[in-house]
DNA sequence: AAGCAGCGCAACCGCTATAGC
DNA sequence: GGCTATAGCGGTTGCGCTGCT
């Protein structure tokens, strides 16, 4: 059995809405507010609109303070950069920027802010996985493969993309090629020594942070490096360091905060370049708010492996491992049989 | 001027999470 | 604890506009 339509779908409108629609709506919600009941609203003020419809048309539309087009540069650059480290949870980064909506955002993103990075590429008619040894082997050697599209989300691959834009990879599996890139828990490189690493989970880890964990930005505000060191600046810190400890987005590493936020930095400078050409340093978009909403989300957390490999089940949270740029997992994707 | 393709955006759909009973 | 209703979210669709041929 199915369940419940949450209206009658005969008898609703759809399609644009009217002038009149808007005003009702807009004024009954302004006088009694939602009611905390979108499904009875319409009901209430003779709107033959479905409830999910009304609250999508408040929020998106109706309601105060809401901004449509124009966006900045400075939101350009914290829509990519929070693309890049958590994808697209649009109402997460619609937190981060006042009067935008996540529908906003998400329209914005795939109509222009995607293409003015990726650019726009007509994709290969002919293009397929490697069914040959020495096809996967090219693929591991970085050569001659190009970017599938096939077994990855579209989301994964954008940023796989952007990825490889800043780091100036030719091709996704170039890491496997570049030890620099390696995250100690990868399974190539032996495991990551859990013992050593304080990871640990943050239900809310903006207020957790003691304050010698928390950074100071060149605005005077703060902002916890542990959120800092997304993976991105891992990748961006290993590539410089060695990796030469865990990533900072692992492990809550309070020996050199300095050294996250100034990886941190130099990534926002990197994605600059690429959006804008230009140089030129963020210091608003790591501004305490930026992880404010994800600070308070019960899923927001320190980073570790859902597995290290040894069959351990680590502390996990679910965005977080879905989310952020985990090159290795693209093994499952490109090379038939593989399992992280 | 007509036809077409591409683009931008509003709105819808379907799924998951959560609250309340 | 299980069930149901609702909210919220991300992906997708469809329509109107614009520019090109």
């Amino acid at each position: 059995m199915g369940r419940a339509p949450c209206c009658d779908k005969a008898n609703v409108k759809k399609g644009p809405w009217s002038p009149d629609e808007d005003a009702k709506l807009k004024a009954y919600i302004e006088e009694h507010g939602t009611g905390g009941n979108w499904i009875a609203l319409p009901h209430k003020i003779g709107l033959k609109r479905c409830g999910k419809s009304c609250r999508l048309r408040w929020l998106n539309y109706l309601r105060p303070n809401i901004k449509h087009g124009g966006f900045s540069e400075e939101e350009d650059k914290i829509i990519c950069s929070l693309y890049i480290s958590i994808g697209s949870r649009w109402s997460i980064i619609a937190a981060q920027l006042p009067g935008r909506t996540d529908n906003d955002i998400k329209n914005y993103w795939n109509t222009r802010l995607k293409k003015k990075l990726l650019g726009r590429r007509k994709e290969p008619r002919n293009r397929r996985f490697p069914s040959t040894a020495q096809e996967s082997k090219e693929v591991a050697d970085g050569m001659s493969y190009d970017a599938p599209s096939q077994g990855l989300s579209a989301s994964a691959l954008e940023r796989m993309q952007l990825q490889m834009k800043l780091h100036g990879l030719q091709h996704p599996l170039a890491f496997l090629n570049n030890p620099a890139l390696w995250p100690k828990f990868h399974p190539f490189c032996g495991r990551i020594p859990m013992e050593d690493t304080a990871v640990q989970q943050a239900p809310d880890t903006a207020a957790m942070v003691e304050p010698s964990e928390r950074v100071a930005l060149p605005n005077g505000s703060q902002i916890s490096h542990s959120m800092v060191g997304t993976n991105l600046a891992d990748i961006e810190a290993s590539s410089l360091t060695g990796l030469t400890s865990p990533p900072s987005s692992m492990v809550l590493n309070t020996e050199q905060p300095e050294a996250d936020f100034g990886s941190a930095v130099a990534l926002q400078a990197e994605l600059s370049s690429l959006i804008y050409g230009k140089i030129d340093y963020l210091p608003e978009i790591h501004q305490a708010g930026i992880f404010k909403e994800m600070g308070t989300m019960k899923e927001s957390g320190v980073w570790c492996p859902p597995d290290n490999g040894f069959g351990e089940k680590s502390v996990l949270t679910s965005w977080d491992s879905a989310s952020l740029f985990q090159p290795w997992n693209l093994l499952q994707d490109y090379v038939p049989g593989y399992d992280v």
